[in-house]
DNA sequence: CTGTCGATGTGTACACTGCTAACATACGGA
DNA sequence: TCCGTATGTTAGCAGTGTACACATCGACAG
């Protein structure tokens, strides 16, 4: 949806290495994405992404705000999709689903040092996490809210990790679902929550 | 305690390259660790390390195996040093205080993908995990002990990483502290524990 | 004591990276 | 039509991981 013109200006370059900067994450070639990789990926010479992003962690924390909003998206989906009183367990299958479906990625949005301390990523990170507080609000106590929430987000993003990094090795997908619908239910089992 | 001669051969060259690599980490350069820098640090030439690592990679997980032993160690002594009914909220507080005193090396043990299918860097990991498996076995009735036992990791290690990453921003240990507690206490409020 | 050999450290070299600076081209408005 | 600016190219630097050939040391055989 970029390369309609084939002359020496490319037409829309800058969304053109993000298509392949997140194309060559999703092929997970494990060790860093390459700068230069993503040009050579976009057609264009080494240097060219330069005129569009101030450096590469410009370019990363770009891809990661689109990570943050296509998860955003998804847990949205899930809380609206899921039945009467499995939203919890809804959004964090969703979540961890998101995170082992797009592991280069999910790392990058969330250890990364250019997703830290940049006003832009902060923002699209933040409302991530809002999705989870509104839900979070419409079942916990008031008092017990930040923390329940907190530990809401540390209970599935750790989830997630250890996933991501073999430290739990389920087979497939449905055992990746399975397992965080046992360990959400166990978790929450009861204490704040009123089901 | 390695330079004990002066000469041409060093005297423990691996432990040296280990220690001058764990300096750099603790100066959190941000970036990532040189192998250069750390032969420069040991007062050596570049490719001397090649001669105790086969590469970069197994300078790290020998790395990540040092990081893994000594939070073991920790989370063995805030087990044995809390009071009784405390020491869920010890063991995470002791995990979540090394992540961050400890930030380059935590990411490392968990985010480097030297640490996945390494035989021994995997078995230094399994060990941390059995500290945390030997509690929640003494507290879990069988049958929930497994989603148990890995919604708690998942719970802390979520929260060491969401607090290195700067998606919670509490300031100085105290504050680290008291979240853990706040948060573990939480989300353990009945549940499947009976404390 | 001397010679030899393996272990350990050095030097050089290559392909790759992020990035800068100087240059080339093409588009769009005057 | 022409010119300025946005966009892309090329050359080149410093730094990286790593392979290779070489140098040096320590220990042991005779």
């Amino acid at each position: 949806m970029s390369t309609l013109r084939a002359g020496y200006h490319h037409g829309d370059l800058r969304a053109a290495c993000l298509a392949a900067a997140l194309s060559l994450l999703e092929e997970g070639d494990e060790g860093d994405l390459s700068l230069r990789a993503v040009a050579r990926r976009a057609g264009v010479s080494p240097t060219a992404p330069y005129r569009h992003y101030p450096d590469k962690d410009a370019l990363l924390a770009a891809l990661a705000i689109h990570g943050y909003r296509e998860l955003r998206a998804e847990l949205l989906a899930a809380d609206s999709a899921a039945a009467e009183g499995d939203e919890y367990v809804a959004m964090a299958q969703a979540y961890v689903a998101y995170a082992v479906a797009h592991p280069a990625l999910f790392r990058l949005m969330f250890d990364h040092a250019c997703t830290r301390s940049h006003p832009e990523t902060t923002a699209a990170s933040a409302a991530v996490t809002e999705v989870l507080a509104a839900r979070v609000a419409a079942a916990v106590p008031a008092a017990q809210r930040p923390a329940f929430m907190i530990g809401c987000w540390a209970l599935v993003h750790g989830l997630g990790s250890l996933l991501l990094n073999g430290k739990l090795t389920p087979n497939g997908p449905d055992e990746v679902a399975e397992l965080t619908r046992a360990v959400v239910a166990t978790m929450l089992g009861s204490s704040a929550l009123r089901l």
